[in-house]
DNA sequence: TCCGTTGATGTCATTGAGTGACATCATTAT
DNA sequence: ATAATGATGTCACTCAATGACATCAACGGA
């Protein structure tokens, strides 16, 4: 095994998330990324599909975290609650110490479009993987891909407020409330 | 005001739905959407931002539609209740003659991640929209928000299944159906 | 210690999306 | 007719992304 400079992976990330705060995405070009982490653009593409992906590649480490979440729910769990388990469990990922990064990295997503597709569409990689883990437990359609869709909106609108500068709360407190929210919204 | 060949933008569209149709998404250049349309692939992007909006730039009036809805709905209407409104109104875009297109352009957009994207990032311009209309109605954050994303995901689940090939129900019918199924999720 | 293998990286060439600058052509009003 | 205007074409360029191939560092075995 080939032992160069360690953590190439790490240093496209850093360097990334560096530049794309400085300057923006779009000013941003591959090369310069690279060169910041002492390689070249070709391998930049050998760590990440593309530009976007550098920002993202660690998505599917939550993903498997909830969908695990969702099988291990009690059997008498509702769909509802089984989803409500799955979000709840992501907190593991979305810790106090983590918040600072966070909101980087937030900060960097909403200001450009091309980011904000990407994040959206990695969200709706998550709902149809919930969705599927819903169907193993014997939910139908569509209730599998509403119950999960809806738990995606939660999720969505809570980690907005997490990310938030003025937000105290912990992302649990947070989501928690985002719940209880829309069951009474959905009653009325 | 110019008088060439007419309606050159809705030759750009005839022309790549046809060829995403026929040879896929990515193996289209803009190049060869021009030549079939009659036009050069500067032209392409004069009117269209990029390669993938040729398939969504009508997306602005179904979002005024739906707020102006919202707007309009009755002022005692609790904030689902009117997202029910503007979702059951964005039916005026959905009939049965446009259903054979819409399932052709539906098929274009689900074999390509990139036109995913672009998908997703209008749902959730419209869920913002529909955010802001509630705000307006007195709803406040974060329930505008939870209220709005909780019916885009409502409307995405409830147009997959109009546009699949075995549904028979109307539009209206099945957003009727998947809103009265979310309240029950919710309520268990 | 030397050498061959292996995996990571670099180099080069190419395609295609997207954009700015500028030329050209058709239409319309005067 | 002709000038003004708007739509389109042409050209040159940047950058993302990819394939083919070369090169280099580390490791294991002789």
């Amino acid at each position: 095994m080939g032992r160069w400079e360690p953590d190439a992976a790490n240093r496209f990330r850093a360097a990334a998330i560096e530049l794309f705060g400085e300057i923006g995405y779009e000013q941003t070009t591959v090369a310069a990324i690279a060169e910041r982490a002492g390689l070249t653009a070709r391998t930049f593409f050998r760590y990440f599909a593309d530009k976007r992906e550098v920002l993202f590649n660690g998505s599917e480490g939550l993903q498997r975290i909830m969908v695990d979440a969702l099988a291990q729910a009690p059997a008498g769990a509702s769909a509802f609650d089984a989803i409500a388990a799955a979000l709840l469990k992501a907190g593991e990922f979305f810790d106090d110490q983590r918040r600072p990064y966070a909101r980087l990295r937030s900060t960097v997503i909403v200001a450009n479009t091309d980011l904000l597709e990407r994040e959206l569409i990695k969200m709706a990689t998550l709902s149809a993987a919930l969705a599927q883990a819903l169907r193993q437990r014997g939910i139908g359609e569509p209730d599998a891909s509403l119950a999960a869709e809806a738990g995606i909106a939660v999720f969505r609108v809570a980690f907005a407020q997490w990310v938030d500068e003025s937000e105290r709360r912990s992302y649990g407190e947070i989501v928690n409330d985002a719940l209880a929210r829309l069951r009474t919204l959905t009653a009325n």
